[in-house]
DNA sequence: ATGAAAGCGCTAACAA
DNA sequence: TTGTTAGCGCTTTCAT
């Protein structure tokens, strides 16, 4: 069964389909089209259930009225909020979002792209897993708008918007050495080139500085996406039976922290006594948690938000001036039980 | 920057464009092309960086590879999950997933179901809000495959893909009432007319009537999802400062559950003696709260992967015979310490 | 105040 | 083995 098409319209009341399409996107005043024939032709539309076909008008408009989302894993709550916030905003302007995981895989990230660009996005969102930038210079000189968000590339200039990750990381470090712990092991995600996991570390280091403290490379250890929770375990294992036993562990994102909780249900240690435990990316369910677990909060929605609204922007200024908007939001820190410290609670 | 079409690979080469759609298409051997002429086009195919316009194709061959996917909202971690199962199995088959929320607002979701028409998705999976079925009714007139998730409509003839809700809550409600808990209130999402809520309202009362307590509507509340968290902070202080205090709290979804532990913050209760506690729809956080949360478990990449396979099933059967697949899947019982009863632990 | 015609990029029937 | 033509549904320029 066919849907009605503007000609139908047209046909049914013997007049143009020029006229119908004038009318049907309000230019009827404009165009001087009789008040009568624009009320016959909104009639019409109704009694025809007409719907307008955005394929077709895309086609002819160059113009798709959608946006494509690249994350790691869309069923992470960090990139289903951000996702939300982006929705939220797209969907006032008109716009639409197809979204898609990466699952941390430079190919597949690259796949999307691709795929995204055939179906003529207005513009790209993008958490990217690349390790080098040819895929997103690609997108600048095909002049198509995109904005990174979460993670960024030091040194290539594009729009972002991420978190002081470096600053966030080191003020969580500072903060559990304060509390007491000395050794303070870093769980961080594969793939190790990603800027966010990097600026963590680098944090990291610093605050280890900062309090005269050695770093250690054995533990800080990187996590392969896909097996995430065997991983984990394994490390934390080895972590916890050294003779140099680590005394806290900071772990670099949620479902890294939920892997690490998961792994210590095996032993029997007293927290935050005999280990300390905190996380970047907090969850509404830390604070219930036994301990309560300390966490960096990140500014999700307006996240989401301030990248829409760049790529708006970019998309709507048709100018080829290469104007960028870099933003870096801050974060929280919500100091909670699990980082209390070693002396007895 | 104008992107290379069909045509300018035909100019370049001299050829036809149908024979470069037939080649880029791989029909070329199909229909006779030459393998050089074939060599020829795929080189110069890569060498302008050629890619396929799909709104055109789309809507030269009716049709988008696109699905729409509606659901209450992206940000919960339920429905997450939900669309990143849907998401991979769709990318499998060429297919793209544009998301959106409704937020239990009938209105939104129309509107929705517009725009995703408007925009020729090929299928829709939707976790409808709706009260009535008119809507989803026209969509089944107008031949659009669609498949509804989490709730179903009694009595209407769709496809689905839900969970025995009734059943997995009178599981859920004799567990506690074995626990020692008589007094369980309910906590509900609005509007009450979704399926989802009305099942597990119904398996409660069974469970109720199985075990001879008498139904009290006075604790069984319907909290509206805009401002959640401050609704079930009133209703839980109402039902915990009666005469006739309730000795449980059944939370009929993972957010409810969430504002419960949020609104229990400020009691002083001990937990499950005082308080008996328990969700529907689990998370991996609810183990380790204080006391670990009990919940039922849905199948959840289940039901996106079901959903998405009964759609394109409806898809490529190009035939009007209405075969509709209804799938109800079960569930399980997490049990854990916050329903373990009365009892000092 | 209204319409004819062209064209966005693609595919499919039919020719040659 | 390759090409011509028409058309998907829409908007826009230029006529009338």
């Amino acid at each position: 069964m066919k849907r009605t098409s503007l000609a139908d319209i047209a046909d049914a009341l013997g007049v143009s389909r020029t006229l119908v399409s004038m009318v049907l996107n309000h230019r009827g005043d404009k165009n001087g089209i009789s008040k009568e024939t624009q009320a016959r032709v909104w009639e019409k539309a109704v009694e025809l259930n007409y719907q307008p076909n955005r394929m077709a008008r895309g086609l002819r408009l160059g113009k798709s009225n959608t946006i494509g989302l690249i994350v790691a894993d869309i069923s992470n709550s960090f990139y289903a909020r951000i996702a939300r916030s982006i929705e939220d905003e797209a969907s006032r302007q008109g716009y639409q979002l197809l979204v898609s995981s990466s699952d941390e895989k430079e190919r597949r990230e690259t796949d999307l792209i691709s795929r995204f660009l055939e179906r003529q996005v207005d513009g790209l969102i993008i958490a990217s897993t690349l390790k080098n930038t040819t895929a997103l210079a690609e997108l600048a000189d095909q002049q198509v708008p995109f904005v990174l968000i979460d993670r960024y590339f030091p040194g290539f200039r594009t729009n972002y918007v991420v978190v002081d990750n470096a600053a966030a990381s080191a003020e969580m470090v500072s903060h559990l050495i304060r509390a007491g712990y000395r050794r303070i092991a870093l769980l961080s995600i594969a793939p190790g080139h990603i800027s966010t996991m990097r600026d963590r570390i680098a944090g990291y280091r610093t605050a280890l500085d900062d309090h005269n403290i050695p770093y250690d490379h054995d533990i800080v250890k990187e996590i392969a996406f896909e097996n995430l929770h065997d991983e984990v375990k394994n490390t934390l294992g080895n972590f916890l039976s050294s003779p140099q036993r680590v005394d806290a562990v900071f772990a670099l994102n949620n479902h890294l922290m939920v892997a690490c909780l998961e792994a210590l249900a095996d032993y029997n240690l007293v927290l935050p006594r005999e280990l300390g435990l905190a996380s970047f990316d907090d969850e509404n369910l830390f604070r219930f948690c036994q301990p309560p677990l300390t966490a960096i909060s990140q500014p999700v929605m307006e996240i989401g938000k301030k990248a829409f609204e760049i790529l708006i922007l970019e998309i709507n200024q048709n100018n080829t001036t290469y104007n960028d908007h870099q933003v870096v939001l801050g974060t929280r820190l919500e100091a909670r039980e699990s980082s209390s410290g070693k002396a007895k609670v």
